[in-house]
DNA sequence: ACGATGGTCGCTCATATGAGCGACCTGGGT
DNA sequence: ACCCAGGTCGCTCATATGAGCGACCATCGT
């Protein structure tokens, strides 16, 4: 594992509730103390022997632990690498009922942080997925920066979950993504070589009977891992709005559409907006999506608004497992530690 | 007590003794052992509730801590004050059968070193001495520090252990330091006003006859703490060495000296090696001091000589604690892990 | 397919530990 | 000299914890 470097990130300054920060008087005091507390915290010995070692009651080794704690002899740091947020993870895990949650220390630049994103997602993947599942991979930029990052992976069938935005083609779409986990992982690939969003839902309808379209489809039933990309609904924060008319994002908006997965809309609670746009699309449904046993979600590198479309989607109750960045999760905690 | 800033002077690198780096798989394991380290080491929980918070067996959550202290995600330092070096201090107690031993940061200066070792030993006092008792004070460049020092004590009496020597007496010499700790303390000083040593016994005795310095003489038999120097046997390492011939310094050369204390010579074993000069000067014998509870040898501040003088001296028994400075005390745990 | 092998799990039982308590010092204030 | 307040100590007893063990499970070579 290449994520070396570590960082202090939290400390053990509190828990000096009980017996408030108690100095020791002086230098032959404070020696003894370290002393006891190497042997207690470094060298593994219990109270009780360490009690016999310097001729105390077990209780008052007991109260000089204490004592070493809050005074700041004994420091106890609980590091994570560097680009991991252990503290902003936990919290969040807990404010959205999630099973796990995964901050990553976010990065001046958006770039650098989008990769950071992609590589511990790759790495969550690689660590998660159990040979012989069915894994989905939807399409953002987060998850094109995971496909970079991949890593090798237990053998599974790899399908992808919805169709591409023209627009971002060339700098390697899902298709890319999905044909180089597969083969990372040694599985069968399922790519979808269609549009995500079309014209009419005629279209759509059509497109869903091809072949090959077809056969990537009928995989959504038997998903065991899906990860997924979250988008605002602005011009910033999501390819989806991007790819819309001026009416149809004003349509929409309208309706109070604050986050968008898989060119699937939500409000701000978390509801689903169902409109026209779900038959003109191609990818897999979040109802569909509900049925999946583990539904990864990878979105940071954005601003507020981006936030706020994280935390809508991650009240709709879809999500099993959040990838996101220190920005987003400082936002969302600060916001509504709702649930 | 203004010793304030820390340093990081040993970590929990070690304990990998049992179960060596184990490095937990992926950025969910990692953060969720951060979390459960968390739960254990800074808001105390027990492992029992910890266990039950995550649906776990209360073994798998000892062995997750396990995992997370040798993988680093737990680290526990045990600091002390930056002048203080905890673990060298162990290693002296333990190397020299010590009541305690106090290692000061060895300075670039040597001057800011005895600074540091009076101002610890100071502080050391103040911790140590009880009201009424009989504290007694020899003489060196380290306790005059240690008087420039010296903190409010509790009230005792205060007994200088020695004469002066001349030659050093304008920097304000032992007579000096016993009134100020007299005066800190609100107990009476009892100062010796005459040389240390002298030309001849007889000069020696008449002198001791003297009603000042028999008053203090007086005394010797009731200390309940003594506070003693101890110095090399080169020009640099002594004050006594320099204070006398050529032809004096080689006779007790002769006879193997490596260390002095208040005038009285040790060999590197730790014999007391008895010469005439026992008889030419006015200090509190060694056999005197080998009766006092509590005996506190301050030394630093020099070189390997000044080391071996202090290994000397502390292997004659005469010491109960040692206040000296890591250089030193570098020295004599290279040298002989003896006793 | 099969057995060997190394690793993980949760059990039992002996031991270590924490909470709370009364006994005992200790240092002022009257 | 006396007493009170605050602090420290080591006790009891209920609980938490560690050592060691067999059951189980996955992985691999044949």
């Amino acid at each position: 594992m290449s994520m070396v470097l570590s960082t202090i990130e939290y400390t053990s300054a509190h828990m000096s509730d009980r017996r408030s920060d108690v100095t020791p008087d002086g230098p032959a005091e404070m020696v003894r103390l370290a002393t006891i507390a190497r042997r207690f915290y470094l060298d593994g010995r219990s109270k009780v022997e360490i009690a016999e070692e310097f001729g105390l009651s077990r209780f008052k080794v007991a109260r000089d632990l204490e004592t070493a704690r809050s005074s700041g002899i004994v420091r106890i740091d609980i590091r994570l690498p560097a680009r991991l947020v252990g503290e902003q993870s936990e919290l969040l895990r807990e404010a959205f009922g999630l099973r796990r949650a995964i901050v990553v220390d976010a990065s001046e630049d958006p770039l650098e942080t989008r990769r950071a994103l992609g590589s511990v997602a790759a790495r969550l993947l690689a660590e998660i997925v159990r040979p012989d599942e069915v894994l989905g991979l939807a399409w953002s930029r987060g998850l094109q920066a995971m496909g970079a990052e991949m890593v090798p992976l237990p053998r599974c069938t790899v399908v992808q979950l919805n169709g591409v935005l023209s627009e971002h083609t060339e700098a390697g779409g899902s298709v890319e993504t999905v044909r180089r986990v597969a083969t990372l992982s040694g599985g069968p690939a399922y790519p979808i070589y269609a549009p995500l969003i079309l014209p009419d839902a005629a279209t759509a309808e059509t497109l869903r009977a091809d072949p090959g379209i077809a056969a990537a489809f009928a995989h959504f039933d038997r998903l065991t891992t899906a990860v997924v990309a979250i988008g605002g609904w602005d011009e910033r924060n999501s390819t989806v709005y991007q790819a819309l008319t001026p009416e149809a994002r004003e349509r929409y908006s309208a309706l109070g559409v604050r986050a968008e997965m898989s060119a699937q809309l939500f409000d701000a609670r978390g509801e689903q907006i169902r409109t026209d746009l779900d038959e003109r699309i191609i990818s897999v449904s979040a109802d569909r999506l509900r049925e999946v046993p583990e539904v990864v979600a990878v979105a940071g590198a954005g601003d507020e608004a981006k936030a706020r479309a994280v935390g809508a989607v991650l009240r709709s109750g879809l999500v099993s497992t959040l990838v996101t960045d220190s920005d987003v999760a400082g936002v969302l905690l600060s916001e509504a530690p709702s649930d």
